[in-house]
Order: C-alpha cells, then sequence, then structure tokens
DNA sequence: GATTTCTTGATATTTATTTGACATTCCTGG
DNA sequence: CCAGGAATGTCAAATAAATATCAAGAAATC
C-alpha cells in the first residue's frame, strides 16, 4: 500500500466513489456490486474494481461491496480521517463563501482564519471567524496550526502572499488565483482554475455548434 | 479541423497555453518557441507542439511561434472569438463572486441576471445587476438569450433548478453544485467540484505525510 | 549568397490508462 | 450442507497519451 504510486487518474476519481457512497450510506443501501455503482455512475465496473484494488480488496466475491465500510476506507485512503486546521487568504466573496460552506467543516476541514488587506474588512466576523489583516499572518501561522491555505485573491498578490505563507511553514496550499504558483518541491498545491473550467465550456460549445451546424 | 476527435486531455490544457501566452503578449514579448514554452510551464516541448498541431500549423520552422497570433488562434480554438450571456442561479457568496469577476466579461462572459429563491435578495444589485427571483426564470430566459447558466447552489435544488434550465432552452451549465446532474446528451455541462478538489489536496498532504515519516 | 543554427511538424516509441475476460471465491436458497 | 449463481480480484489486451527523435525548412550569421 505504501510502496507503489497510484496515478493522478485514480485519485481524481476517488472523491467521486466517495460522494456517491456517501449518499448510498444516508438512504440506508448497505450493499452494492461494482455493476450497480457502474450504472450509477457512469463509469466501468471494471475500472471500479480496479481503482479500488491499487489499495487492497474492500468487497467479497458474490456479495459486492459493503457501503459503509467502503465509504469509511475511501476516506481513510483520501486523509478524511483526521482534521485540517485551514485558513483562507482574501475575504472577498470567494473567500466568504468557502468561510460559509459548512460541508467542509463536516468532512473535517475547519477554518480558522480570513486574512485580508482591505482595512475596512478588520473585525468583521464569517461565520463568527474575524477577518484579519495580511500583516498579521506570520505571527498568526506561528502561534496557531495552519494545514492548508486558501488563496482566494487576485492573482498580482497571490506569489507573494504564497511565499510569506511558505516561510513560515504553511505546506498546503489551494489556489484559486488565476496564477500558477513557484514553490518548494514540499509544498503541496491544488489548484482551482475556474477560468479554464469555463474556457473548457465554451470549447464544448463551440464544438457541438459546429458539429450540428455541418449536416 | 472538424473531422478528427480532439482528447479531452489536451483540450484541458489549452486554456493554460492560453492564459501563458496572455501574460507574454501583456510583457511585450512578440516570438517564443515551443522550448523556452516548456521551461516556463513545466511541460515537455514535444507536448506543445503536438498539441497545437492537433489544430493546425501554427509555428514556423527556425522561429517559433507568433505570440500573438498563436494566442488569437488558440482563443478561437476555445470558442472565445464571440460572447456568451451567462445567468448566475444561486445569488449567494459564491454566486456574487462569480458576478464580481470582471475578468470573465473582458473574455466575452457576459453576466446578464442573477436569480435566487431568498425574498431578502430581491431587488438587491450586484455590479448593477439586479438579483430576481427564481421563479422568473422561465420568463426571463424565453425573453434573453441564455448561452450558459452557472449554478451556484445548494445540491438539493440543483437538479430541479436544471431540468428548469434546460426546458426553457438553456444547453449549457457550468455546475458549481456538489451533485452530479442527469441531463439530456444535448446538454453541455462543466462541473466544478470545489470538495473533490480539496479532497485531493488532503490526498496529497497524506501521502507527503506518509512518505516522510517512514525514513 | 553560402553556411550554420534553430525550430517546427511529423513519425516512431514508450509509457500510462482503460477495458474485457475469466477463474476463484463466497453468498444464498433449498 | 450442498449446488447454483453472483461478483470480486487479477491478468491480459486494447486503447490512449506522452515523450523522443529526426528530416526538412526557415532564419540568422558571416
Amino acid at each position: 500500500m505504501e510502496g507503489k504510486e497510484i496515478s493522478r487518474a485514480v485519485i481524481k476519481r476517488l472523491p467521486r466513489y466517495y460522494r456517491y457512497l456517501g449518499e448510498l450510506l444516508e438512504s440506508g443501501v448497505e450493499r452494492i456490486s461494482s455493476n450497480e455503482l457502474s450504472d450509477q455512475m457512469h463509469v466501468t465496473a471494471s475500472q471500479i474494481r480496479q481503482d479500488l484494488n491499487n489499495f487492497g480488496g474492500f468487497g467479497q466475491q458474490g456479495y459486492g461491496y459493503n457501503v459503509k465500510y467502503l465509504h469509511s476506507e475511501i476516506g481513510k485512503i483520501l486523509g478524511l480521517d483526521r482534521s485540517y486546521y485551514m485558513i483562507i487568504i482574501g475575504a472577498g466573496n470567494l473567500g466568504q463563501a468557502l468561510a460559509n460552506y459548512v460541508q467542509f467543516e463536516k468532512r473535517g476541514f475547519i477554518i480558522t482564519g480570513l486574512f485580508d488587506v482591505n482595512p475596512v474588512l478588520r473585525g468583521v466576523t464569517v461565520r463568527g471567524i474575524p477577518i484579519r489583516m495580511a500583516d498579521e499572518l506570520p505571527e498568526f501561522i506561528r502561534e496557531n496550526q495552519v494545514d492548508i491555505a486558501a488563496l482566494t485573491l487576485p492573482k498580482a498578490n497571490a506569489s507573494e502572499m504564497a511565499d510569506i505563507l511558505v516561510e513560515n511553514g504553511v505546506n498546503a496550499i489551494w489556489n484559486f488565483a488565476h496564477t500558477d504558483l513557484h514553490l518548494p518541491e514540499h509544498v503541496i498545491v491544488e489548484n482551482v482554475h475556474l477560468s479554464e473550467s469555463l474556457m473548457q465550456l465554451s470549447y464544448n460549445i463551440k464544438r457541438y455548434n459546429q458539429q450540428h451546424k455541418k449536416q
């Protein structure tokens, strides 16, 4: 389980499995076969079985998978069996949207701080979390455990802020700024580039229109 | 250019090329070779050349690529050479964040409406765009061109809203709700599942910790 | 104007990912 | 307790994607 490198493609699918299994769990389903999951999720049963088998055999022949058990095991694989303390840099709408999303806390991502450079926001609270000024950041990180920092600020300030975060010991960044960060090897970065997502959408609109104009 | 099917992987990379070329353009760079781009973007030069060649030869031997020309051509490929009228369903923080992001308009995504079910928001405006009540949606779509609808609402209401949108003629959905939409074939859906992105981050944190504990 | 250097576009190779097939195992019903 | 059926885990095949290589063409240099 430790030695083998798991492909990125597999990891991208796991959260989706996790979500579906969570929904099944809520609706009281106790067992499920890869074939049933395949129908619901629109991926091949073979892929589901092979993905899961990267991490061990969670099912039983002739029976399928126990939903609760599988859900919990995938949770462990994804690192959801612990808490993460998260701060948000940039308290604009997007930062506040993240801060307000309670579901994250249910999964163990606890938002402990919101930071901004705009003095107007000083002292404003979001779900009880006060917005602090960005210059308090180094001190805050030293005094509080910070596992993840979400960057929800304009790209002009993003890389400077990222450097400050990393210098002070933050090793994981959830980057919403429209730029790529160049950080040391050991820093884990997960990008959410909304404009790129939107461009993929427009590509698909264009392609659809082209294909259906031709005939 | 029309017949050949382009792989999803290529399409995912194009917006990033587009972004880098835009930055080069802004900083006055006129020409660039696949090797230089490769260094900056951390992808292989071979991949860049092959990706671009799916759509035709935009470069010149011994010279490289003209930045302005290539930028504009990729824009055309991505369908950025026209405008899209977009509405946002769900005027919470996330919806408002999207509405406030002016950069989208610069790329031709014009936000014409914001909708919510919360009567408190009736009449509130965001960047001059009034928030309307969700029951006005069918009429609005009939009377205004709507190319894209962004779904920024809780998953409980997402699929019902998506159905209403599609019934009234919206064919492209940018889905931020934490659920998968089951819509007719012809509807183009682009998902942004933030919680899945966050789980990938936590997976990588976990993996890093495991690898560095072992020794 | 000839020569060298550079860089593309195309092809070949390698690597990665997905799908299909099936023997094995375990559940279930009688 | 046994036979039949169901579904996994695994391996092999097929497909897809990424990388390396190189001939050919264009620019820069002398």
